[in-house]
DNA sequence: CGTGAGTTTGACCAGTTGGTCAAATCAAGA
DNA sequence: TCTTGATTTGACCAACTGGTCAAACTCACG
C-alpha cells in the first residue's frame, strides 16, 4: 500500500497496465467470471503485487467503471444545444457509432454490468446519467417546440441511439454471426443515418 | 439418474423447477455469477438432488438456452411473406416488444451469454439463427424490390428491431433510473412505431 | 403389505478463488 | 554508499464451488 504521496513512476505505469488488463478480462467475462490471477497474468504482475495496487478485485472494478464512466458519456455532453439540431443529433450518433467500434471492450464493461441489474453502479445511473440525459432532453424538447425536429419522446429517443449503436459493440458475436466477412459498420452508418434523418425531419 | 423411461410425474415436476429456478439465477448473475446452490435452493431442492435430474451446471444452462431459443426466435418466424409488408413488420416490432416486457428474464439470459462472446451457443447462432434470418431478409428485400417498403439495409433492419426492443428488458435498470416512476414500454411502443413507419414507408 | 425402482440427503472431496503476510528485493535521494 | 521507503514474491489460508457417493427414504404397484 503506497503512501497518498505523489505516484512514482512504477505506480503510474502499474496501476495503468492492471487497469488496462482488468478491462480485457472484465469486459470479455463479466465481473464474477473474471478472476484477480487472469487479470494479474495479463498485466504482467503476480496476483500479490496486483494487490499491492488495488486492495481489492471489486476496487479495481469500481475503478475502472467510474473512470470509464466520463469517457462513455462524452458524446452526449457534446450535444450542442447552439448547433443545427438534425446535425447535432446525428453527429451524436456517429460518436457513439465510432465509440461501439473503436472501443468495444468499454461498451461490453457496461453491457455486462448493466445486463446484471448494475449492481455497482446503480448510483452512478441515477444520479449523473440521469442528470446529463435530463439535461439533454430539454434541449431536444424546446428544437421540438421550435419546430426544428420531430416531435418524439426525447426519452425514448435517447434509448433507442444507445440501443442501436451499442448492439454492434456488445453483441458483436451475433452480428458477425449474421453479417460473415462484411464489416457491420460499413451497413451501419448509412442505416442509422438514414433512420434518424426519416425520424426526425419534419 | 432416472433410467430413459417416461418420466414420472415427479421427474417432471422437479425438472420444471429446476429449469424455472435456473432462468431466475442464471439471467441475473450470468454463468459464472449462478451457483447450483443458488439454483438448487431456489427450485426447493438440495445440491445433489438438483444434480440427480441433470448431470451438471452447464448441462442446466445448455437444456435452457436450447430450450427457449426457438421461444426466441418464433416472432421473426410468425413474419409472413403473404402479408401486407409494413404490418408485417410492424407487428413483428410489436411481438418482440411484447417479449421485452413480458419475458425479461428470457432476454437477459441470451443477453448475458451473448455479451460474453456466447461460448455455448455460437453453433446455433451461425446455423440456426443464421438460416432463419437470411430467410427472412430474402422476403424483406423482395418487398423492397416491388416497392412496398423503403429500400434499406434488410440486415441492419432486423439488427435494428432487435437492438431497440431488446434494451428495455436487457438494460432495464438503465431504463428505469432515467424514466423513474414511467412505464418503459408505454412510451417504447408508439415510439418505435412511428421509427419504423417513417423509416420504411416511401 | 412388500418390494424394487425412483428419490433424497449428509458427509465429503478436490480445485479454485479472493485475499494476507512476513520476508526478500529494489530504487532513489542524502 | 547507505539507508529508507517502495516494490515484489512464495507460502499460506479460509471460503466457496461443482460434483460424488453410499446410505436412507418414499412411492407406486402387484
Amino acid at each position: 500500500m503506497p503512501k497518498d504521496r505523489a505516484p512514482t513512476r512504477i505506480q503510474r505505469k502499474n496501476r495503468a497496465a492492471i487497469l488496462e488488463a482488468a478491462l480485457n478480462v472484465f469486459s470479455a467475462h463479466g465481473y464474477r467470471g473474471a478472476t484477480v490471477d487472469q487479470i494479474a497474468a495479463e498485466a504482467g504482475l503476480s496476483k500479490p503485487n496486483l494487490l499491492y495496487y488495488f486492495p481489492s478485485k471489486e476496487a479495481i472494478h469500481t475503478a475502472l467503471l467510474t473512470g470509464l464512466l466520463e469517457v462513455w458519456l462524452a458524446p452526449l455532453h457534446e450535444l450542442n444545444e447552439n448547433g443545427e439540431p438534425l446535425e447535432e443529433i446525428l453527429s451524436y450518433i456517429r460518436r457513439k457509432l465510432e465509440m461501439s467500434r473503436d472501443l468495444p471492450r468499454e461498451s461490453r464493461l457496461f453491457a455486462n454490468e448493466l445486463v446484471q441489474g448494475a449492481p455497482r453502479i446503480h448510483d452512478a445511473l441515477s444520479s449523473d446519467l440521469k442528470a446529463l440525459v435530463d439535461e439533454k432532453t430539454v434541449i431536444l424538447t424546446r428544437w421540438m417546440d421550435q419546430g426544428k425536429i420531430s416531435r418524439v419522446h426525447p426519452y425514448h429517443l435517447i434509448f433507442s441511439i444507445w440501443a442501436l449503436t451499442q448492439h454492434y459493440a456488445d453483441f458483436d458475436v451475433q452480428v458477425r454471426a449474421i453479417l460473415g466477412d462484411e464489416d457491420p459498420f460499413e451497413g451501419a452508418e448509412p442505416f442509422v443515418e438514414t433512420l434518424y434523418r426519416k425520424l426526425l425531419t419534419l
